[in-house]
DNA sequence: ATTCTGAAATGAATCGATTCAATCATGACC
DNA sequence: GGTCATGATTGAATCGATTCATTTCAGAAT
């Protein structure tokens, strides 16, 4: 049981230790045979490098960290596949974390993520978690915001602009003759809500006679979603909105089945209805549910381009905000 | 720039590093007038424990790798959500890591957790990935299989039988009066896969006269299922099967969205249509969707549970074969 | 024979938190 | 005043891989 050191596999190939190091590390260094005796002694003995005490000398660890609002959307595990993808290129590893929309939780990644030493950081931020990023960068965390800006433009964040976004995606609604909107979201301190709202009331601006309301939720899932969807179905029907725009389509798959549930109230005859992402499940849904397109794999793998370039300027680097432009899919959902 | 290690909080507060390092691990050995002064200096500092350095001393680091064969399917991170919760009251943290139905990736991670020296790992895996994870044992590190059992009756398992579910889904599309049933799935070497399939197998060989087609796939995604899909629907209406069991949720969403595409080919009335693992999607599809249910958060919190007891018990711990019975879930998709 | 060169190998020092045997201080008790 | 017990604090040793200044050595050049 003894654990089997490089200590042991010198000992085991009657090599020093700096020379089995080398052998790990730039066997090139090397003599050929030497090599061999060494890899053959760590065949022998199973010798596993102990990352810890490789991390504790080299004092950055060899993975990224991310913090995504919710693993359970696929549009946030798209998005790490993307930034997976581009890290292993690097030879870096993605250490998923799940801030579940809770502001403890985030904060508890960012401390795990510190004291682990993460090569950067990229996070999906709950709020203004301006404060804790700041300190994470200032004491050398390189730090990428995904998914959205952040007031502090001393950032580097990728995003996709959610104003616009939400203006698509109303103004879509009324192109197709609706005028009684409603906008389903929450909770507000989440920017992407926040911004899709305000591109949603820009758009019903502009349209003088047409209506938004206000529906909010607690959090970005089916099951709120759903709850919203028995709420408007319970409504007498001329009380209910001709159109709904929901913040994600994790929301907006649930609003569609209650409203579909004993098929009471038609989509998209009744009620027109628009989701937000398209996620793979939305072309699948009952009705196939209209959205709004993110890049999401891309949004990943330039946030660790970012992540790298922040990392090797070291302290004249200059923060980017690159800004990628959303896409109206239309499907039977906001059809006629 | 210079990094804060125990060493300058320990100067600054004027106290041992002993006495620091008691300050954060037993702060009820220290007077309260030390510990208030540590924390000062901790907090005027900005010292952030070194993780690496902690790991290096305790032998183990505190978290357990997790091994899924796809993080884009539902069905796995519910799984893994259910194995963070109970590894978080533990006090570990969970790394995810995704195979993607890949050998080569499959042991990158195995070697990766290995190096970390995690507390353990889970996995769901590939093939009979057997001499890989013994070796991982033998040298020290739990092993837990979840998802399926494996021939080597000495690692503990988590699994749902699938050889019933398999029995369960087609029995079903038969009671319903179907008799040419097609089977869609892959890679075979995929125990999860090949169990359902002999499972369908077998309810097929209690009823005389219903036949059993099987359609391979390169893997277990909606993109593979939708090919399948159109492959079906491009075959004259008399060579169709009119009843499909597909391996997994995913796959069924990709044949029902190449069916129902353009509505020419009619779900149930034409193909009856189930999958399996019942993901949260399933219920919101097109067609919703008929399913095999598997407990997938319970599977996760259980396997942690074994997880804690084999690296409790040590040398002389008993493994665990934990098999949970599936349960069918009828929806539209097999409806009349 | 002597010097020089470059490749190969060495091994002590280092990273930072934790541990634990040893020391120190304080007050209770006889 | 002296003895003890208790609690608080100390600091050297430890975990294991990596680094780098130094040593070793075979062969080339003089």
């Amino acid at each position: 049981m003894a654990s089997i050191s490089v200590r042991e596999v010198a000992a085991e190939a009657g090599v020093s230790v700096g020379t089995v190091s080398n052998v790990l590390n730039r066997p090139d260094k090397v003599s050929a045979g030497t090599v061999s005796r060494v890899q053959a002694a760590i065949e022998l003995l199973g010798f596993v490098r102990n990352d810890a005490a490789r991390q504790l000398r080299a004092g950055r660890s060899r993975s990224i960290g991310l913090v995504v609002l919710d693993v359970g959307n696929p549009f946030f595990t798209d998005l790490a596949r993307g930034a997976e993808d581009r890290a292993a290129q690097a030879g870096l590893t993605v250490l998923l974390g799940n801030s579940d929309e809770t502001a403890a939780r985030e904060s508890a990644y960012l401390d795990l993520f510190e004291e682990q030493r993460v090569h950067g950081v990229l996070i999906s931020p709950l709020g203004e978690s301006g404060d804790q990023l700041s300190r994470l960068r200032r004491r050398g965390t390189p730090t990428v915001v995904v998914d959205r800006q952040i007031e502090d433009l001393s950032f580097s964040s990728v995003s996709v602009d959610d104003v616009f976004g939400g203006h698509l995606a109303a103004s879509h609604l009324i192109e197709t003759g609706r005028t009684r909107l409603a906008f389903v979201g929450g909770p507000h301190g989440i920017r992407q809500v926040s911004d899709r709202l305000e591109g949603a009331r820009r758009a019903v601006a502009e349209h003088p006679g047409v209506t938004l309301e206000v529906i909010h939720t607690g959090s970005l899932s089916v099951l709120e979603g759903r709850a919203v969807g028995e709420a408007l179905r319970a409504r007498a029907a001329d009380a209910r909105p001709d159109a709904v725009f929901a913040a994600n389509d994790l929301l907006a798959l649930g609003v569609l089945q209650a409203l579909s549930m004993l098929g009471e109230v038609r989509v998209p005859q009744e009620i027109a209805l628009i989701g937000y992402d398209d996620i793979a499940f939305a072309s699948a849904a009952v009705v196939p549910l209209s959205s709004i397109r993110q890049p999401s794999a891309l949004i990943g793998s330039t946030a660790v381009e970012l992540l790298l370039r922040e990392a090797d300027d070291g302290a004249d680097f200059v923060p980017e905000q690159v800004v990628f432009q959303p896409e109206l899919v239309v499907r039977a959902s906001t059809g006629v």
